[in-house]
DNA sequence: CCAATCTGGGACTATTTTAGTACTATTTAG
DNA sequence: CTAAATAGTACTAAAATAGTCCCAGATTGG
Protein backbone atom coordinates (compact mmCIF):
# COMPACT_ATOMS: atom_id res chain seq x y z
CA UNK A 1 0.00 0.00 0.00
CA UNK A 2 2.82 2.20 -0.97
CA UNK A 3 3.89 2.13 2.49
CA UNK A 4 7.12 1.21 3.79
CA UNK A 5 8.82 -1.62 5.26
CA UNK A 6 8.76 -1.80 9.10
CA UNK A 7 12.77 -2.58 9.79
CA UNK A 8 12.79 1.04 7.41
CA UNK A 9 10.77 2.56 9.94
CA UNK A 10 13.16 1.06 12.47
CA UNK A 11 16.24 2.17 11.10
CA UNK A 12 14.59 5.53 11.39
CA UNK A 13 13.96 5.12 14.91
CA UNK A 14 17.72 4.00 15.56
CA UNK A 15 19.36 6.92 13.51
CA UNK A 16 17.18 9.54 15.11
CA UNK A 17 18.43 7.89 18.72
CA UNK A 18 21.82 8.34 17.37
CA UNK A 19 21.27 11.47 16.42
CA UNK A 20 20.09 12.84 19.34
CA UNK A 21 23.80 12.22 21.04
CA UNK A 22 25.90 12.62 17.92
CA UNK A 23 29.55 12.81 20.02
CA UNK A 24 28.38 9.41 21.84
CA UNK A 25 28.84 6.03 20.51
CA UNK A 26 26.51 3.70 20.71
CA UNK A 27 26.44 -0.27 21.14
CA UNK A 28 23.55 -2.14 18.69
CA UNK A 29 22.85 -3.59 22.79
CA UNK A 30 22.34 -0.31 23.94
CA UNK A 31 19.89 1.04 21.30
CA UNK A 32 18.13 -2.08 21.25
CA UNK A 33 17.25 -1.44 24.79
CA UNK A 34 16.36 2.44 23.81
CA UNK A 35 13.88 1.45 21.31
CA UNK A 36 12.52 -1.25 22.49
CA UNK A 37 13.54 -3.37 19.38
CA UNK A 38 14.69 -6.75 19.22
CA UNK A 39 18.67 -7.26 20.00
CA UNK A 40 19.32 -9.08 16.69
CA UNK A 41 16.81 -7.12 14.49
CA UNK A 42 19.02 -4.03 15.59
CA UNK A 43 22.25 -5.14 14.81
CA UNK A 44 21.22 -6.66 11.53
CA UNK A 45 19.82 -2.81 11.39
CA UNK A 46 23.14 -1.44 12.05
CA UNK A 47 25.00 -3.75 9.54
CA UNK A 48 23.17 -2.77 6.79
CA UNK A 49 22.94 1.24 7.52
CA UNK A 50 26.69 0.82 8.00
CA UNK A 51 26.87 -0.77 4.62
CA UNK A 52 25.61 1.82 3.01
CA UNK A 53 27.96 4.13 4.92
CA UNK A 54 25.11 6.23 7.16
CA UNK A 55 26.63 4.81 9.92
CA UNK A 56 29.96 4.24 11.35
CA UNK A 57 31.26 1.64 13.07
CA UNK A 58 34.18 0.80 15.60
CA UNK A 59 34.78 -2.80 16.11
CA UNK A 60 36.31 -4.55 19.34
CA UNK A 61 35.82 -3.71 22.91
CA UNK A 62 34.25 -0.48 23.14
CA UNK A 63 33.15 -0.13 19.86
CA UNK A 64 29.81 0.58 18.58
CA UNK A 65 27.74 3.02 16.11
CA UNK A 66 27.71 6.87 15.79
CA UNK A 67 26.15 8.49 12.90
CA UNK A 68 28.36 8.87 9.59
CA UNK A 69 28.09 12.52 8.97
CA UNK A 70 25.33 15.09 10.35
CA UNK A 71 21.64 14.11 10.67
CA UNK A 72 21.00 17.25 8.52
CA UNK A 73 23.38 15.56 5.51
CA UNK A 74 21.09 12.08 6.20
CA UNK A 75 17.56 12.56 3.88
CA UNK A 76 14.91 10.32 3.97
CA UNK A 77 15.86 9.11 0.42
CA UNK A 78 19.08 8.05 1.38
CA UNK A 79 17.56 5.93 4.45
CA UNK A 80 14.90 4.16 2.03
CA UNK A 81 17.66 3.16 -0.34
CA UNK A 82 19.89 1.93 2.32
CA UNK A 83 16.99 -0.17 3.42
CA UNK A 84 14.60 -1.25 0.55
CA UNK A 85 17.37 -0.42 -2.35
CA UNK A 86 16.79 1.90 -4.97
CA UNK A 87 13.22 2.49 -5.48
CA UNK A 88 11.04 2.14 -8.13
CA UNK A 89 7.17 2.61 -8.16
CA UNK A 90 6.52 -0.10 -10.67
CA UNK A 91 8.28 -3.57 -11.61
CA UNK A 92 8.87 -2.63 -15.04
CA UNK A 93 10.38 0.61 -14.35
CA UNK A 94 13.11 -1.65 -13.08
CA UNK A 95 14.17 -4.21 -15.42
CA UNK A 96 14.70 -2.91 -19.40
CA UNK A 97 12.81 -5.69 -21.29
CA UNK A 98 9.59 -4.79 -23.73
CA UNK A 99 6.58 -5.63 -21.91
CA UNK A 100 3.79 -6.95 -25.10
CA UNK A 101 1.91 -3.74 -24.29
CA UNK A 102 3.08 -1.27 -26.33
CA UNK A 103 0.05 0.10 -27.13
CA UNK A 104 -1.35 1.29 -23.42
CA UNK A 105 2.59 1.62 -22.19
CA UNK A 106 2.75 5.89 -21.32
CA UNK A 107 1.26 4.22 -18.58
CA UNK A 108 5.27 2.63 -17.48
CA UNK A 109 6.59 6.47 -18.17
CA UNK A 110 3.70 8.62 -16.14
CA UNK A 111 4.59 6.15 -13.05
CA UNK A 112 8.03 6.66 -13.43
CA UNK A 113 7.50 10.55 -13.13
CA UNK A 114 5.47 10.09 -10.36
CA UNK A 115 8.67 7.94 -8.58
CA UNK A 116 10.98 10.43 -9.64
CA UNK A 117 9.11 13.28 -8.22
CA UNK A 118 8.29 11.68 -5.28
CA UNK A 119 12.17 10.74 -4.80
CA UNK A 120 13.33 14.23 -5.27
CA UNK A 121 10.59 15.14 -2.71
CA UNK A 122 12.05 13.01 0.10
CA UNK A 123 15.56 14.05 -1.07
CA UNK A 124 14.73 17.58 0.38
CA UNK A 125 13.85 15.92 3.84
CA UNK A 126 16.53 15.47 6.63
CA UNK A 127 16.73 12.62 9.34
CA UNK A 128 16.88 16.28 11.25
CA UNK A 129 13.66 16.90 10.67
CA UNK A 130 12.45 13.05 10.94
CA UNK A 131 13.76 12.65 14.09
CA UNK A 132 11.65 15.43 15.37
CA UNK A 133 14.77 17.82 16.02
CA UNK A 134 13.59 20.97 13.78
CA UNK A 135 14.41 23.57 11.53
CA UNK A 136 11.21 23.20 9.29
CA UNK A 137 12.09 26.54 7.62
CA UNK A 138 14.65 26.10 4.96
CA UNK A 139 14.22 22.37 4.23
CA UNK A 140 10.93 19.99 3.39
CA UNK A 141 10.27 22.68 0.77
CA UNK A 142 8.17 21.81 -1.72
CA UNK A 143 6.50 19.14 0.82
CA UNK A 144 5.77 21.60 3.41
CA UNK A 145 4.11 24.16 1.22
CA UNK A 146 2.12 21.55 0.06
CA UNK A 147 1.27 20.77 3.29
CA UNK A 148 0.44 24.63 4.34
CA UNK A 149 -3.26 24.63 3.00
CA UNK A 150 -6.83 25.11 3.00
CA UNK A 151 -7.06 21.39 4.51
CA UNK A 152 -6.13 21.46 8.83
CA UNK A 153 -3.14 18.73 9.26
CA UNK A 154 -4.58 15.91 10.76
CA UNK A 155 -3.74 14.94 14.11
CA UNK A 156 -1.22 12.61 13.86
CA UNK A 157 -1.30 8.95 15.93
CA UNK A 158 2.52 7.93 17.95
CA UNK A 159 3.95 5.41 16.39
CA UNK A 160 3.56 1.55 17.52
CA UNK A 161 6.38 -0.69 17.19
CA UNK A 162 5.69 -3.90 18.67
CA UNK A 163 8.42 -6.26 19.07
CA UNK A 164 9.19 -8.83 21.98
CA UNK A 165 12.47 -7.98 23.47
CA UNK B 1 11.10 -0.22 -1.52
CA UNK B 2 7.73 2.02 -1.31
CA UNK B 3 6.65 0.48 -4.56
CA UNK B 4 3.17 -0.29 -5.82
CA UNK B 5 1.72 -3.53 -6.29
CA UNK B 6 1.65 -5.43 -9.55
CA UNK B 7 -1.73 -5.55 -9.56
CA UNK B 8 -2.70 -1.40 -9.05
CA UNK B 9 -0.46 -1.16 -11.76
CA UNK B 10 -1.99 -3.82 -13.79
CA UNK B 11 -5.25 -2.07 -12.74
CA UNK B 12 -3.69 1.26 -14.24
CA UNK B 13 -3.24 -0.49 -17.98
CA UNK B 14 -6.84 -1.55 -17.33
CA UNK B 15 -8.35 1.66 -16.77
CA UNK B 16 -5.97 3.37 -19.40
CA UNK B 17 -7.57 0.92 -21.91
CA UNK B 18 -11.12 2.06 -20.69
CA UNK B 19 -10.06 5.51 -21.15
CA UNK B 20 -8.49 5.21 -24.72
CA UNK B 21 -11.99 4.68 -26.06
CA UNK B 22 -14.54 6.17 -23.61
CA UNK B 23 -17.58 5.63 -25.92
CA UNK B 24 -17.39 1.81 -25.98
CA UNK B 25 -17.86 -0.62 -23.29
CA UNK B 26 -15.35 -3.39 -23.10
CA UNK B 27 -15.68 -7.02 -21.74
CA UNK B 28 -13.31 -8.76 -19.25
CA UNK B 29 -12.19 -11.15 -21.99
CA UNK B 30 -11.80 -7.87 -24.43
CA UNK B 31 -9.38 -6.04 -22.22
CA UNK B 32 -7.34 -9.40 -21.06
CA UNK B 33 -6.98 -9.81 -24.65
CA UNK B 34 -5.81 -5.95 -25.16
CA UNK B 35 -3.38 -6.06 -22.14
CA UNK B 36 -2.28 -9.78 -22.25
CA UNK B 37 -3.45 -10.22 -18.85
CA UNK B 38 -4.93 -13.34 -17.25
CA UNK B 39 -8.44 -13.08 -17.87
CA UNK B 40 -9.63 -14.23 -14.22
CA UNK B 41 -7.27 -11.12 -12.90
CA UNK B 42 -8.57 -8.70 -14.78
CA UNK B 43 -11.99 -10.03 -13.65
CA UNK B 44 -11.02 -9.32 -10.53
CA UNK B 45 -9.84 -6.17 -10.84
CA UNK B 46 -12.20 -4.42 -12.86
CA UNK B 47 -14.54 -5.77 -9.82
CA UNK B 48 -12.75 -4.09 -7.26
CA UNK B 49 -12.41 -1.23 -9.80
CA UNK B 50 -16.27 -0.93 -9.80
CA UNK B 51 -16.71 -1.74 -6.24
CA UNK B 52 -14.64 1.53 -6.02
CA UNK B 53 -17.05 3.23 -8.87
CA UNK B 54 -13.81 3.62 -10.88
CA UNK B 55 -15.62 2.02 -13.84
CA UNK B 56 -19.45 1.05 -14.46
CA UNK B 57 -20.76 -2.08 -15.67
CA UNK B 58 -23.62 -3.53 -17.23
CA UNK B 59 -24.57 -7.10 -16.70
CA UNK B 60 -25.81 -9.92 -19.40
CA UNK B 61 -25.37 -10.31 -22.73
CA UNK B 62 -23.66 -7.68 -24.36
CA UNK B 63 -22.45 -6.22 -21.30
CA UNK B 64 -19.19 -4.75 -20.38
CA UNK B 65 -17.22 -1.63 -18.37
CA UNK B 66 -15.89 1.34 -19.28
CA UNK B 67 -15.00 4.31 -17.41
CA UNK B 68 -17.38 5.69 -14.47
CA UNK B 69 -16.01 8.87 -15.39
CA UNK B 70 -13.78 11.32 -17.62
CA UNK B 71 -10.26 10.15 -17.44
CA UNK B 72 -9.35 13.55 -16.22
CA UNK B 73 -11.44 13.30 -13.36
CA UNK B 74 -9.94 10.09 -11.73
CA UNK B 75 -7.26 10.74 -9.80
CA UNK B 76 -3.54 8.62 -9.58
CA UNK B 77 -4.63 8.79 -5.71
CA UNK B 78 -7.87 7.81 -6.27
CA UNK B 79 -6.43 4.20 -8.03
CA UNK B 80 -4.23 3.70 -5.52
CA UNK B 81 -7.13 4.06 -2.76
CA UNK B 82 -8.89 1.60 -5.10
CA UNK B 83 -6.38 -1.39 -4.82
CA UNK B 84 -4.64 -0.70 -2.02
CA UNK B 85 -6.98 0.85 0.81
CA UNK B 86 -5.91 4.20 2.53
CA UNK B 87 -2.17 4.83 2.33
CA UNK B 88 -0.45 4.61 5.51
CA UNK B 89 3.49 5.29 4.57
CA UNK B 90 4.24 3.21 8.55
CA UNK B 91 2.03 1.10 10.23
CA UNK B 92 2.47 3.03 13.65
CA UNK B 93 0.19 5.90 11.32
CA UNK B 94 -2.55 3.62 10.92
CA UNK B 95 -3.69 2.49 15.11
CA UNK B 96 -3.90 4.59 17.74
CA UNK B 97 -2.34 2.76 20.33
CA UNK B 98 0.90 4.48 22.18
CA UNK B 99 4.37 2.72 21.35
CA UNK B 100 7.06 2.13 23.71
CA UNK B 101 9.38 5.01 22.02
CA UNK B 102 7.68 8.09 22.90
CA UNK B 103 11.21 9.36 23.03
CA UNK B 104 12.06 9.23 19.50
CA UNK B 105 8.81 9.28 18.20
CA UNK B 106 8.83 12.32 16.20
CA UNK B 107 9.80 9.99 13.67
CA UNK B 108 6.12 8.66 13.36
CA UNK B 109 4.93 12.05 13.28
CA UNK B 110 7.16 13.04 10.40
CA UNK B 111 6.72 10.10 8.30
CA UNK B 112 3.09 10.67 8.03
CA UNK B 113 3.34 14.21 6.77
CA UNK B 114 5.46 12.74 3.80
CA UNK B 115 2.96 10.47 3.43
CA UNK B 116 0.33 13.18 3.53
CA UNK B 117 2.56 14.52 0.94
CA UNK B 118 3.07 12.37 -1.34
CA UNK B 119 -0.71 11.75 -1.47
CA UNK B 120 -1.37 15.03 -2.13
CA UNK B 121 1.26 15.08 -5.15
CA UNK B 122 -0.97 11.90 -6.50
CA UNK B 123 -4.22 13.57 -6.37
CA UNK B 124 -2.87 16.05 -8.68
CA UNK B 125 -1.78 13.36 -11.67
CA UNK B 126 -5.14 12.02 -13.62
CA UNK B 127 -5.72 9.06 -15.52
CA UNK B 128 -5.51 10.99 -18.53
CA UNK B 129 -1.97 11.53 -18.01
CA UNK B 130 -1.03 8.32 -16.65
CA UNK B 131 -2.62 7.03 -19.78
CA UNK B 132 0.00 9.42 -21.86
CA UNK B 133 -2.92 11.12 -23.47
CA UNK B 134 -1.77 14.01 -21.87
CA UNK B 135 -2.88 17.78 -21.44
CA UNK B 136 0.53 17.78 -19.40
CA UNK B 137 -0.15 21.85 -18.59
CA UNK B 138 -2.43 22.46 -16.29
CA UNK B 139 -2.30 19.46 -13.58
CA UNK B 140 0.83 17.58 -12.91
CA UNK B 141 1.06 20.41 -10.90
CA UNK B 142 3.75 20.76 -8.40
CA UNK B 143 5.50 17.34 -9.76
CA UNK B 144 5.84 18.75 -12.66
CA UNK B 145 7.67 21.91 -11.42
CA UNK B 146 9.63 19.44 -9.28
CA UNK B 147 10.88 17.53 -12.10
CA UNK B 148 12.21 20.65 -14.72
CA UNK B 149 15.09 21.31 -12.93
CA UNK B 150 18.96 21.22 -12.78
CA UNK B 151 19.06 17.10 -13.47
CA UNK B 152 17.93 15.95 -16.55
CA UNK B 153 15.28 13.85 -17.63
CA UNK B 154 16.33 9.83 -17.27
CA UNK B 155 15.14 8.01 -20.11
CA UNK B 156 12.63 5.61 -18.69
CA UNK B 157 12.50 2.17 -19.48
CA UNK B 158 9.23 0.66 -21.15
CA UNK B 159 7.04 -1.80 -18.89
CA UNK B 160 7.92 -5.30 -18.59
CA UNK B 161 4.34 -6.83 -17.51
CA UNK B 162 4.48 -10.48 -18.06
CA UNK B 163 2.06 -12.80 -16.80
CA UNK B 164 0.53 -16.44 -18.84
CA UNK B 165 -2.46 -15.93 -20.51
C1' DC C 1 -39.20 -19.39 -21.84
C1' DC C 2 -34.58 -20.85 -22.49
C1' DA C 3 -29.89 -20.64 -23.54
C1' DA C 4 -25.91 -17.89 -24.09
C1' DT C 5 -23.10 -14.33 -22.32
C1' DC C 6 -21.99 -11.20 -19.28
C1' DT C 7 -20.79 -9.33 -14.32
C1' DG C 8 -20.68 -10.13 -8.96
C1' DG C 9 -18.88 -12.18 -4.94
C1' DG C 10 -16.47 -15.41 -2.39
C1' DA C 11 -13.18 -18.98 -1.24
C1' DC C 12 -9.03 -20.97 -2.13
C1' DT C 13 -4.00 -21.82 -3.42
C1' DA C 14 0.58 -20.66 -4.71
C1' DT C 15 4.24 -17.53 -4.64
C1' DT C 16 6.97 -13.91 -3.09
C1' DT C 17 8.41 -10.66 0.23
C1' DT C 18 9.27 -9.35 4.80
C1' DA C 19 10.61 -10.06 9.51
C1' DG C 20 13.18 -12.15 12.76
C1' DT C 21 16.82 -15.48 14.54
C1' DA C 22 21.11 -18.04 14.95
C1' DC C 23 25.68 -19.07 14.31
C1' DT C 24 30.45 -18.09 13.19
C1' DA C 25 34.31 -15.08 12.20
C1' DT C 26 36.92 -10.89 13.09
C1' DT C 27 38.61 -6.97 15.65
C1' DT C 28 40.50 -4.68 19.75
C1' DA C 29 41.22 -2.92 24.66
C1' DG C 30 43.02 -4.41 28.76
C1' DC D 1 44.62 -14.47 26.32
C1' DT D 2 40.02 -13.04 26.99
C1' DA D 3 35.91 -10.43 26.97
C1' DA D 4 33.10 -7.35 24.38
C1' DA D 5 32.12 -5.58 20.37
C1' DT D 6 31.05 -5.55 15.13
C1' DA D 7 30.77 -8.34 10.35
C1' DG D 8 28.94 -11.72 7.56
C1' DT D 9 26.00 -15.26 6.22
C1' DA D 10 22.54 -18.55 6.30
C1' DC D 11 18.18 -20.03 7.76
C1' DT D 12 13.21 -20.12 9.36
C1' DA D 13 8.69 -18.32 10.13
C1' DA D 14 5.07 -15.35 9.10
C1' DA D 15 2.53 -12.27 6.37
C1' DA D 16 1.23 -9.97 2.24
C1' DT D 17 0.57 -10.48 -2.72
C1' DA D 18 -0.80 -12.66 -6.89
C1' DG D 19 -3.50 -15.56 -9.28
C1' DT D 20 -7.33 -19.14 -9.96
C1' DC D 21 -11.79 -21.29 -9.60
C1' DC D 22 -16.59 -21.75 -8.93
C1' DC D 23 -21.20 -20.55 -8.71
C1' DA D 24 -24.93 -17.08 -8.32
C1' DG D 25 -27.38 -13.06 -10.47
C1' DA D 26 -28.57 -10.17 -14.65
C1' DT D 27 -29.67 -9.39 -19.36
C1' DT D 28 -30.83 -10.26 -23.88
C1' DG D 29 -31.63 -12.71 -28.41
C1' DG D 30 -34.09 -16.24 -30.40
Amino acid sequence: MLRISKLTDYATVLLARLAAEPERQLTAAQLAAQTRLGAATVSKLLKQLHGSALVSSTRGLHGGYRLARPAADISAAQILDALEGPMALTECAQHTHQCGIESTCGVGRAWQRVNIAIRRSLQEISLLELAGMGVQTTRFGALERQLRGPRELPVPAVSTRTEKP
